[in-house]
DNA sequence: AATCGTTCCTGATAGC
DNA sequence: TGCTATCAGGAACGAT
């Protein structure tokens, strides 16, 4: 489940391998993953000849800055990933730079590839067809994604804006459970159900607290474990428990730091209670009941 | 205006 | 063994 670690790791692999690279065609078998312009052969017909000229990342959006003035928008929502190699032609396949052999279920999704001048592609592997893939023209998505929260990854992310964010000046004071308010991609941007999950537990907080409630010491506990556990997200390449892959393929490595997110029955790493998990707005939300009172 | 429920998908899992 | 029902979930969208 792509969230800003896994989705800064695929830019940033993406970045160092595709830059400057023409896309020659495209291919899909799931033509609804084209969501703008319409129709795939009017997506075809004009991503074909687009240099890469930047890759980056807003929210949990991959953007490919492309020439002529245009932006292609990738988010993978749930089970996707990017994939950067070659085709292998004996196996039908995907298969890394170098055309080792990878034995992956996960890879073998591939419902749209992007054809590159320099005989390698772009592969989105999405598993439940969920991803979404957009052409814009540069300014105007732009103008969308500014509408989006602010990036906690960013330094101009400081502890005021954290506040601001939760606590916006001027406006009616922002209610509902802190869990949802830290997903919602218009009040933060990047952060999901691991993400979120493992914040809370590192601040000690209950996912379902009020977010009026929170004492000074909380969200100030909240914005350092949000920042703190973004940042190593990013540093191990993000989780691969589930379906996520780095863009060569291999698995990200902050399951090693997964202390709550899907560890339901299994004890705190920090007190030995039960992870204990409940439904927050139609998502699982895992919490250790001992560390993390209502 | 904010919040809630529904929708999109399919592999994995549980239950019989 | 083999079938069916249920579940997971980001975000757009419609309804309240």
């Amino acid at each position: 489940m792509p969230e800003l670690p896994e989705v800064q790791t695929t830019a940033d692999g993406l970045k160092s391998k595709a830059l400057n690279r023409v896309f020659v065609d495209v291919w899909t078998d799931w033509k609804k993953t084209i969501k703008k312009p319409k129709s795939f052969e009017q997506f075809r017909k004009e991503i074909k000849n687009k240099k890469i000229k930047n890759i980056w990342r807003r929210a949990k959006n991959i953007i490919f800055d492309l020439s002529d003035g245009c932006s292609l928008l990738i988010h993978q929502k749930m089970t996707g990933h990017l994939l950067y190699g070659i085709w292998n032609m004996k196996h039908r396949t995907w298969v890394p730079e170098g055309n080792k052999a990878l034995e992956d279920p996960m890879n073998k999704f591939l419902h749209l590839i992007f054809f590159l001048d320099n005989k390698k592609m772009i592969a989105l592997s999405d598993l439940r067809k969920f991803a979404k893939v957009e052409l814009w023209k540069t300014g105007e998505l732009l103008e969308e994604l500014a509408k989006l929260g602010p990036e906690p990854s960013d330094k101009s992310f400081t502890f005021e804006m954290f506040k601001s964010c939760l606590r916006p000046k001027g406006a009616l004071a922002r209610r509902g459970k802190v869990k949802q308010i830290i997903m919602d991609q218009n009040i933060i941007a990047g952060i999901g159900n691991i993400y979120s999950s493992e914040a809370l537990w590192q601040a000690k907080i209950h996912p379902e607290k009020n977010v009026a409630k929170l004492s000074e010491n909380e969200l100030k506990s909240l914005y350092r474990a949000i920042k703190k556990v973004l940042e190593l997200g990013v540093k191990l390449g993000g989780e691969s428990f589930s379906d996520y892959r780095k863009p060569d393929g291999t698995k990200g490595a902050f399951d090693k730091r997964r202390r709550v997110y899907r560890r339901e029955g299994q004890k705190c790493a920090r007190c030995g209670t039960k992870i204990k998990r409940l439904k927050v707005g139609q998502r699982s939300a895992f919490f250790c009941p001992f560390c993390q009172k209502l």
